[in-house]
DNA sequence: AATCCAATTCGATACTTATCGAAATAAATT
DNA sequence: AATTTATTTCGATAAGTATCGAATTGGATT
């Protein structure tokens, strides 16, 4: 998941929470001792321990006294490793808006003035680029061809094709007999 | 450098900017694309991308009216191939003074005129103290058991506990027969 | 030259979080 | 049981920063 990628990085984004990894990457320490090296309060360096706990990347074992921590190292390598992969950058995307992909293609394919250069031949474009264009048309009203074919025009000379892939999509209906057409829902 | 260190990994934890580095890794794309993209203003994704740039990750370049920027893949490979490495690691320390913790224990347990509060019972807090209080006999130098008595009655009353915690962390060594000690090293 | 458009910069705001001190907890020694 | 010691938790504060809107900049197009 994205999250953990983020929260990950968030972990390690503090110079001290760094500092005590290093520390941990000599020896294992106590919250005290690391307090003291750092020049922190303890309740400060328990702070930072319980993120790098929650992460995995160290542990405690109680010793007397003390808490006793240690890095994991072996999570550290594995973690930094697989940190750019693949699934990871997918991942990190995959909940961008579906909205927002409607737009970027509509701008992609539409002129300042708001007429397409070209009908996309791609599926997914091409029904984000019908999403867009039914909006010219009231719902529920009835239009003939010619006024839908008038009305599609000023988006793209090949109104015929437009006007087939809107019914296509369910966008538009059309009644069979008298030629009529209206936007849905 | 840990200053490198640190700024990478602020800048890497920010939900927006991993989109936007996943977005980057399919295409490039302009600021107001990827504003639409990520449902934000062009200044926020701005804002992202000029932190990107600093740590080298993006590239920008000019078309049109666009800024169209684009990943650096190699530099983000490289950077995260060798995020932990023994050098970044003994670099984030580098400016942790190895002696906080004894200079912490010597000030919790010592007046202003130097001679202790009380002896620590803890064994780390006292090691801390001994290595102290050593200070005060010369390296190599014969002392009389009157003599040792005498200096560290100094710094507490009870000479003997000093002496003996001196001799068993074998930071003054003891000769069996003539009751001579020194500090050695 | 004048105009447009995207990008950037700037100022303000809201949210996050590192830090501390105090209180609560836990564990061990007396 | 009572006390000491280290750690954790909690509440408050201060510093950092993501986000926005407005103003400015810098290139293109007219």
């Amino acid at each position: 998941m994205s999250e953990d990628l983020v929260s990950f990085f968030k972990v390690l984004s503090d110079a001290n929470r760094l500092k005590i990894i290093g520390l941990l990457a000599q020896q294992p320490y106590s919250v005290e001792e690391l307090a003291a090296l750092l020049d922190l309060k303890a309740s400060t360096v328990s702070h930072h321990l319980s993120k790098l706990s929650k992460v995995g990347l160290v542990s405690a074992r109680a010793d007397s006294y003390y808490n006793v921590y240690q890095l994991d190292e072996t999570a550290l390598q594995e973690k930094t490793r697989s940190l750019f992969s693949q699934e990871k950058l997918a991942a990190s995307v995959a909940d961008v808006d579906a909205d927002a992909y409607d737009h970027k293609v509509i701008r992609d394919y539409t002129r300042k003035d708001g007429s397409l250069k070209i009908i996309p031949a791609q599926k997914k474009k091409l029904d984000a680029i019908l999403r867009y264009v039914v909006k010219a048309f009231k719902v529920g009203k009835r239009y003939s061809e010619k006024q839908v074919n008038e009305i599609l025009s000023t988006y793209h000379a090949d109104t015929a094709s437009l006007r087939r892939e809107l019914v296509g999509a369910n966008l538009m209906k059309r009644e069979g007999g008298g030629g009529e057409y209206w936007r849905e829902e």
